[in-house]
DNA sequence: GCGGACCCTTGCAACGATGCACACTAAGGT
DNA sequence: ACCTTAGTGTGCATCGTTGCAAGGGTCCGC
């Protein structure tokens, strides 16, 4: 048996299809009795509206794309719950892709519709778009980027000051008296993150008038636990170890920081570790983990209302508004990994 | 300018509109020279189907939808993307929602259309869905359940046995000679899995010959770090403490294991932890965690499969296809947390 | 008593695509 | 010569909903 639509709606109340619609969308002009006799026939027949041709008429189907690199990473899943959340709140639903760490498929769910599903606008975090893949985009939905750019493309980006961050997370390494500072999570082909935090990194050193040892930088594919595991061995192999590191992101320093402790190096007295991103294990990591925490909450909150502001804008706009930079805050989280066990 | 359409093509090809519906859809009986004549149209024009309106006349939307309790707990997050790989293999798009642990909010989802979005198809991981809930659903897109039920209701299935892995984690802790073995994430008022992992438990005492005591279960709201974190604070402040520890998920397991070390107790030489699900984190940890790893991409294949099965198979079967209990694998994990550090 | 304002309800067309049935041509079989 | 079959293209109706504009009714003021 079919779903009931408005015409069988319409049929049992005896009033017509538009005004079973009226009563439907809240239209104020429906008389009380018929707004009822109508109340009474959908709730009888369990109507509910086919949201397919709906929003084939109005053209818009209140979904919203997110395009993430891994969901199982757990700042993406923790941010993918938040933009859930916002977008709910905002009476939007929300259809996740991933790209798997694969440029290829980022930049076909980018420039193609995403597989041909519609949405009304894409929330992406990418990993290595570039700026002609984004114009070439811009003719279709709107689209709110993660993670700030090198290049300042006419799309809106919403992302914490990545430059800053990394030097306030370098600096807290000096303030502990380390020297021998290492970063993990170096990519020297981005234009992204890892290319700012490295920036970040090297401004502290010349704030602190200390030269960076170049084979103090690790470069990595992923910013995955086994990826610090791997840099972390190497270090550790090095001849004059490091007495620092700073991970790019907690899963590196994750891994980096077991690695140091089934080698015996206690952490941080032998080397203080200070990861990027603050995930939940990081708080429960033993020794807990020191950390740069963006306020994810911030950033979802906003590059959900800046699509929205987009999608909603989008039809009055004939000179669209101009693209917005949205700097979401940051705390620097110091833990046991930098500080050491705390002994009341 | 309005994205073009089917109209537009037929225009610019000099066909009809349902001819260039012919070549998108690959219809035998086209010509070569139409087919390349209208082809070339579609790419100047760069037209697209519009799948709102494919899928209002063809009444199917492709798209499936994944409801779990928290998106953030890596066990779903890693079951999340398997999933959603799955699917977009079946040519399936993914769209999540999250019941942030709240009962209320899971049956609405699950008995409304989940807020109305169209969807042809639903796997729901459950928290405490009855069977009269899903009867009442059955009404409408087919669901599969992850996780077994104590009741049989009419509805499929996709689970690993959780009884005899519980049975098997625990029987593990006995032939490491612990004898007073805990548990954490007993919940007294659940029909899944918690109260088939108890089940399991228990049976592996009977087996072993040694009375349970009851103080030793630890009842847990949530099965998040922080829960496991308080359930081990309660142990360790017994007179008599455990000395192995059973946590239905590798969550708890960490939370249970970061107090167990910050209170200075070795593991596992004073308290072994075994957790479940296996997710990345537990193979970072320190010690690394020994748990129940269930085949979470067979789960998300059998799951997907199934669902499909029964979406593509509804329109001819007039007698509904009998309900299936799909059984998935699982291995138990030996690692640090029980068996110790080997030095090889 | 009539124009106008205000309520309430409705029919028709349209969103963009596909299902169906049919028209037409050309070739092959009897 | 006629019928069948295969190959190719088309028109119309339809999916379930909403935009639009107009139709009627009531009531008011003058």
């Amino acid at each position: 048996m079919p779903a009931p639509t408005l015409k069988d709606v319409a049929l049992r109340a005896g009033v017509s299809v538009r005004t079973v619609s009226n009563v439907v969308n809240d239209y104020v002009y429906v008389a009380e009795d018929t707004r009822a006799r109508v109340q009474a026939a959908i709730d009888e027949l369990g109507y509910r509206p086919n949201l397919l041709a709906r929003n084939l008429k109005t053209g818009r189907s209140r979904m919203l794309a997110l395009v993430v690199p891994e969901l199982d990473v757990p700042y993406f899943a923790e941010l993918a719950r938040l933009i859930i959340h916002e977008a709910r709140t905002a009476g939007y639903t929300v259809l996740i892709d991933h790209t798997d760490g694969d440029e290829r498929r980022e930049r076909e769910l980018v420039t193609e519709d995403a597989r041909g599903v519609n949405f009304d606008g894409m929330i992406v975090s990418p990993l290595s778009l570039t700026e002609e893949q984004l114009e070439a985009r811009r003719t279709t939905a709107p689209v709110v980027l993660l993670g700030e750019r090198l290049f300042a493309a006419g799309v809106d980006h919403v992302a914490i000051d990545n430059v800053r961050a990394a030097r306030e997370a370098t600096t807290h390494l000096f303030d502990l008296g380390r020297r021998r500072i290492a970063a993990i999570g170096v990519q020297h082909d981005s234009t992204g993150t890892a290319k700012l935090r490295t920036i970040g990194f090297r401004e502290a050193f010349a704030e602190a008038g200390v030269q960076v040892d170049e084979d103090l930088l690790i470069e990595v594919t992923h910013y995955h636990r086994e990826n610090g595991a791997a840099a972390m061995e190497r270090l550790l192999d090095l001849p004059q170890p490091p007495d620092a590191v700073f991970c790019f992101s907690d899963l590196l320093a994750l891994g980096a920081q077991r690695v140091a402790l089934s080698r015996n190096r206690s952490v941080p007295d032998d080397v203080a570790i200070i990861g990027f991103d603050d995930i939940e294990d990081g708080r429960y990591a033993t020794p807990t983990l020191t950390t740069i925490a963006p306020d994810k909450a911030a950033i979802a909150r906003s590059a959900v209302h800046q699509l929205i502001t987009r999608i909603e804008s989008a039809p009055t706009a004939t000179h669209p508004a101009p693209t917005v930079q949205i700097e979401a805050p940051y705390r620097l989280v110091v833990r046991e990994s930098t500080r050491g066990v705390v002994t009341p």
